[in-house]
DNA sequence: TTGAAAGCGCTAACAT
DNA sequence: ATGTTAGCGCTTTCAA
């Protein structure tokens, strides 16, 4: 059994109140004895139990992360870590813990409703990948310290933070008419569905219409499969795009695979630009000009946040974006 | 504030200790008192505080996960995290927690040693990331139900768990010969310090060595850029191998870009295959051959392992291994 | 500046 | 089968 704050006070002949009071720092402690306590706490290897001191404390010092945590999850969605990552950076400087834990959207309003009423946490960040209407609800109704990842694609006064998909597809566009690029196509997922990529559509053709031109969008499914054939298609235009701008790598990589088929010369015959900088970008040759969020970041803002919210509950801020860059390379 | 055991052991008109035992389902309580006990919990949206109970319980519930989070890491190294997929994933079930915190290899003895003197969590799961002989130390004298996740390079009592990677090495080469390859290239890292590789060989050199048979090494440093420059060696060898397997995904693509270049079919001319699954080789063309280890599968019972050492600390397993499997795809 | 003592909400030993 | 009560190890109020 590791040493009490008893023994700790009968070893510095003082009494608990003062021992915590100088582990603390509390002002009514004098120097000499914060100095002496301390020396004494580290010979003895004292460290307050946490637990005896998040219960007096009435609070944990825990933030929560919840997602979805399915097999293959980190090889296909290691943004979602990088994000984890940045906030349990941001946490740990703060002195907070980060508590991971699994749901489904099915179930992620029940889970979390059950770890906040037990006050496991403090407050908690959710990945859109479980956001639902009912988690919207239950989160509302808790009125406890959270922050989505991800815009809600409805209407609901819950906190969130995004990438900026809009100001994403902006910098693209200017990107590309800067350098003097004027035919475009957009290889994008379903129309329906590929809310990500209608949302860079949409700041692209603000972007486009500013200058009178346009562009074509291609709708695959956003898989690496669909790639070879949207490249295929964009290539048979009557006039040809001057630039492929994928919604993705696989995307892209599909269509680098048709374009060396065909013995073009990238970006002399035809140019190539992609969201995301991972997974291929800078391996791919040649290397592939990239709008990337800085998912990191990302994450660091968001653990920012919840902190904030934890000691400020009153704070109206319900929700924020970040912005993304374009990374330069040899395919444009 | 939530309701406490006060409050339903009022509305349900027993004593605490009654409320408390019909929650945790101890045999001392009617059934009929169980069930409408559990009803007003449920009605009332009472659950017990997880502070209150730690303490009372002298457990927290919590595993700690530590290693070492950089900017970047979920995408170096996303195999790290399908691991903690796989732990988060079985201690769910098992109504445990997954606390995540960063470490560095210098800090970590530090930051493991304050963190369980703190009584914080259960048990601690390390990855190999952050170990040193500081580390295994500080874990043999704290005698903490504990984990490393990949095997020690030097000698020391801890408990670990890793891939045999020499397994993988049998493996790909039993795979290889049995396919008909008899003169085989493997291309790896940094001779002295590439130790994964290095175990792999000697997997392959046992099973080789069976057959009256040897192969060529060829050292560099793993990375991408390495990739063409040992391809070129091993294409200009005396007698060209009918095979190369690579350590790596990186290496693997680096070889496939120059036997593209000099019109070489795949598998025809000279096939190819590579450790891991991750992240190219099934989007390569023509897809990779791998040697795949189930990093879920891992984390699983990295958990599992964990658990048991929680419930049975004088448990005596020091360490085990998981067996890969070879995935054949379209190079070999 | 320090100490005594009352919680914090639960579990579990002991009593009935 | 149920109730009473003593902890669990800290923080914090109140008193000195």
């Amino acid at each position: 059994m590791a040493n009490t704050i008893y023994d700790l006070a009968k070893a510095a002949g003082v009494s608990i109140a003062t021992v915590s009071r100088a582990l603390n720092d509390h002002y009514a402690v004098s120097e000499e004895t914060k100095q002496r306590i301390r020396a004494l706490a580290e010979k003895m290897d004292y460290q307050p139990n946490a637990r005896a001191r998040s219960f007096a404390r009435q609070k944990s010092g825990i933030v929560l992360f919840i997602t979805d945590l399915f097999r293959n999850v980190a090889f296909v969605n290691p943004h979602m870590f990088e994000i984890m990552t940045g906030i349990s950076q941001y946490l740990d400087e703060k002195n907070y813990s980060l508590l991971l834990k699994h749901a489904t959207p099915k179930d992620a309003p029940q889970t979390i409703k059950e770890l906040m009423i037990r006050e496991q946490a403090d407050g908690v960040i959710i990945h859109a990948a479980v956001l639902s209407k009912a988690l919207a609800g239950t989160l509302h109704h808790l009125d406890v310290p959270h922050l989505v990842i991800g815009k809600p694609d409805f209407s609901t006064p819950i906190c969130w933070m995004d990438v900026n998909h809009e100001q994403a597809g902006q910098k693209a566009a200017a990107y590309l008419l800067d350098k003097g690029y004027r035919r475009m196509a957009f290889l994008m997922g379903n129309r329906e569905t590929d809310k990500i990529s209608a949302a860079r559509r949409e700041g692209m053709l603000h972007l486009f219409a500013e200058e009178e031109l346009s562009f074509t969008t291609l709708y695959g499914d956003g898989t690496y499969e669909s790639g070879p054939r949207l490249c295929e298609e964009a290539l048979s235009m009557k006039e040809r795009p001057e630039v492929l701008l994928c919604t993705n790598n696989y995307l892209a990589m599909g269509c680098l695979q048709v374009i060396r088929q065909r013995g073009l010369s990238i970006p002399r015959d035809i140019a190539i630009m992609t969201f995301d900088n991972y997974p291929f970008s800078m391996l791919a040759r040649p290397q592939l000009t990239a709008v990337e969020a800085d998912m990191y970041d990302m994450g660091q803002e968001a653990a920012r946040f919840i902190l904030r919210k934890i000691r400020m509950p009153e704070l109206q801020t319900q929700s924020f974006c970040t912005i993304p860059r374009v990374i330069e390379r040899e395919s444009t």
